[in-house]
DNA sequence: AGGTCACAATGACATAGGTCATTTTCGCAT
DNA sequence: ATGCGAAAATGACCTATGTCATTGTGACCT
């Protein structure tokens, strides 16, 4: 996973960090993305660079949405909760994803840290003034959250309708797609959650999800590497599983 | 459920459909209520009206999306599908709604009447360039996206972790909710989408919709009127049914 | 190298909800 | 009012996945 470069380190002082979104790794993936030098400059001006430890907060479901962030390295999970604890993860963001889209007041979901996650965050006020601005940025928003409806129609598809089977290989495929995006390979999948995250993610239980990895094993449609990568030696193959034909 | 009323007939040349929009019932419930006199005039210069009967199709999954629409009367079923056939109702829009939002190029999911449906049609990129020139409506846009962000955030707890109890009384209170929004009373719920409709939402089976409704009468959790009507005598206790304490 | 600890895998068994078949109800046309 | 066809409800049975308990494994520390 890209991990961003800063060409100075972050200024203690919040209210002056430097400009380092110039040599930003994930600009490109990111909202920063249609942004000229000047408009940079602007971001920058209201961003601060944050670093999250496996397992840490980053928002509270429920808590007034103060902050927006850029991701910018490492994997976030989101995720709700019922009262008795069941837990629905809704999502996980990587380099690139922006974190607040969907927020009206309050956070809807809460966010956690996967693994070594560093973020770009910014106040929403100020954020929102620079919309005013930068009419580029709030049509790229409105793309990315176009896209994000997008993948939880796909995902309702998943947790409504597939089977165990099917929604494992579509995860699986989905982390291979986004991996490429971000600029890596598509083949040995990385997968920095636990089973009980991809359990909660997919509507099953860690018991099920490890059956199924077993399962896709025996019958290798997938190949487990060391550091617990998955190879997936047939795309053709596991995308005809993950539609369910 | 409300039904647009035109101040006159809409024209036949389609160029030049006159402003209905002053007279929209459901204004200030969608996009248009940002709208003043001047800006109103613009969109109805763009807008279309058009009618559906039940089962009409009105957008298709991977068409080219040249369309967005404006939902005025009636109820829509969202939808996809998988290659066998497995169906996921992804949502249901009724006045109001805007069908459109979740868009790149092609529909990313089917839309049908489930009664009858009025809506006013906009060709794509016509209301493109009238964002450029009405900032506020762009903003709400990204406004109503995030809304339904939300929603789908929820619609995934329901899929993933509640019970099929869980799942229909959710639903009721959900359609609750809609119908006193849209200027209606909270508890008779009009329920215009049938059992299947109901089931493809929830990720269930007809029959579980069925026997799960047979016993919250049972436990007069709810009460059935005529026209199909449910009652939901003590919201209280559904809420807490609802979200799984 | 060995020990520890958390996570993953596996096994035996239980059950919510699915499947398939049948009956009932209800809206609608005559 | 009566009959018809589609939708809904109900029943008997089944199975995919959940539950609970146990064992295996691999990263990290000393």
């Amino acid at each position: 996973m890209a991990v961003m470069k800063f060409n100075r380190p972050p200024v203690a002082n919040p209210g002056s960090v430097m400009s380092p979104c110039a040599a930003c790794s994930v600009r490109d993936l990111s909202i920063c993305g249609v942004l000229d030098e000047t408009d940079l400059r602007k971001m920058a001006a209201i961003a601060h660079n944050l670093r999250f430890s496996p397992h840490d907060p980053i928002i509270d479901e429920g808590e007034s949405a103060n902050f927006l962030f850029n991701i910018t390295g490492g994997t976030v999970r989101l995720y709700k909760l019922l009262p008795d604890g069941r837990r629905q993860v809704t999502g996980f963001l990587t380099s690139g994803d922006f974190l607040g889209i969907a927020l009206n007041e309050n956070y809807a979901y809460s966010a956690e840290a996967v693994d070594d996650v560093t973020v770009c965050r910014f106040v929403r006020g100020k954020l929102e003034n620079l919309l005013d601005e930068l009419p580029h940025l709030e049509k790229r928003l409105l793309g990315l959250a176009s896209n994000e409806l997008v993948q939880a129609q796909d995902q309702m598809v998943l947790l409504g309708r597939k089977t165990a089977k099917e929604k494992v290989v579509s995860f699986l495929l989905a982390l291979s797609r986004r991996q490429e995006e971000v600029g890596g390979v598509a083949t040995p999948v990385m997968l920095p959650m636990s089973r009980a995250d991809i359990a909660d993610y997919l509507g099953l239980t860690t018991e099920t999800v490890s059956r199924t990895f077993s399962s896709l094993k025996r019958s290798q449609a997938i190949r487990i590497e060391e550091g617990g990568k998955v190879a997936l030696p047939d795309f053709e193959a596991l995308e005809t599983i993950a539609e369910g034909y």
